[in-house]
DNA sequence: GTGGTTGCAAAATATTTGCACACTC
DNA sequence: GAGTGTGCAAATATTTTGCAACCAC
């Protein structure tokens, strides 16, 4: 199946109607390695839609995302937060209004090596986000 | 020992020097529940300084998480980044270039529970962040 | 007194929105 | 043809910066 196959097959389970922006959008964030922003998306897709607008992008992602076709490497992105609660602990993180949550770092067991890795990163500390949505958030749906 | 006086212990041992605005900003900070944004800190701390600025917020802020005595709850904001890898893995954040590194889930022993947690929160996915220092970082310093 | 700190205003960055025109189904 | 999608420009949100006056040491 060609990409394009791909891509009308996917936006017909969605729902999505199919056009040229978001055809070449979606190869583009499915052939760019890492972690793309918006603008990078946008560079990217310039090239081969050089009309295509920055505002389409950010639509077409957002899009995406609410189709599941993608997710955000984090939802706490849009305005800093600051830890001010020094004990181990975890982060519920609401999708729909963003709240955050601590919970106990001990009802997660899990085991991080800090220190120095083998690619030569020095992990220092570690942040562990259990995404979903909050019980308000539910109650309102 | 009072809150002041212990805010001036901190700020020797850190170097810093102290202001009335850094002991407010301070104060707030650690009384605040939650994660206070940069914005919410201002408005508290604006009450009992009506003429603080934001910008004088932000900096002190950044002061303070320099210094050792807040930490952020996630260094990814600023800008979306869309997740394209679909494998489980888990991210190397770097503090400095803010750079993500995928490393394989198979790396880190984790049990986290999804679904409904006690709270009414439903999980739907986590995500685990290393943050340090990158190799290329490192070598810069 | 000197150098770091603050407040202001403007700039920079990131994202969203309203609307007219164009395209998909 | 109806309704959704796109591009543009302006609006909004967040954070940073330059600079003159001010304060801590």
């Amino acid at each position: 199946m060609s990409a394009a196959e791909e891509f009308r097959s996917i936006c017909e389970k969605a729902g999505l109607s199919v056009t040229h922006q978001r055809q070449v959008i979606w190869e583009t964030m499915t052939s760019l390695p890492g972690h793309p922003s918006p603008e990078e998306v946008y560079g990217q897709v310039k090239e081969q839609i050089p009309s295509i607008s920055l505002a389409t992008v950010y639509k077409t992602i957002h899009l995406f995302i609410d189709a599941g076709l993608f997710c955000e490497v984090s939802l706490h992105h849009g305005s800093m937060r600051v830890e001010t609660n020094a004990a181990p602990h975890h982060h519920l993180v609401c999708r729909v209004c963003k709240s955050i949550t601590d919970i106990d770092a001990g009802q997660i067991d899990l085991h991080v090596p800090l220190g120095e890795l083998p690619g030569g990163f020095a992990a220092e500390r570690y942040a562990v986000d259990l995404l979903g949505v909050c019980a308000d958030c539910r109650k309102s749906a």
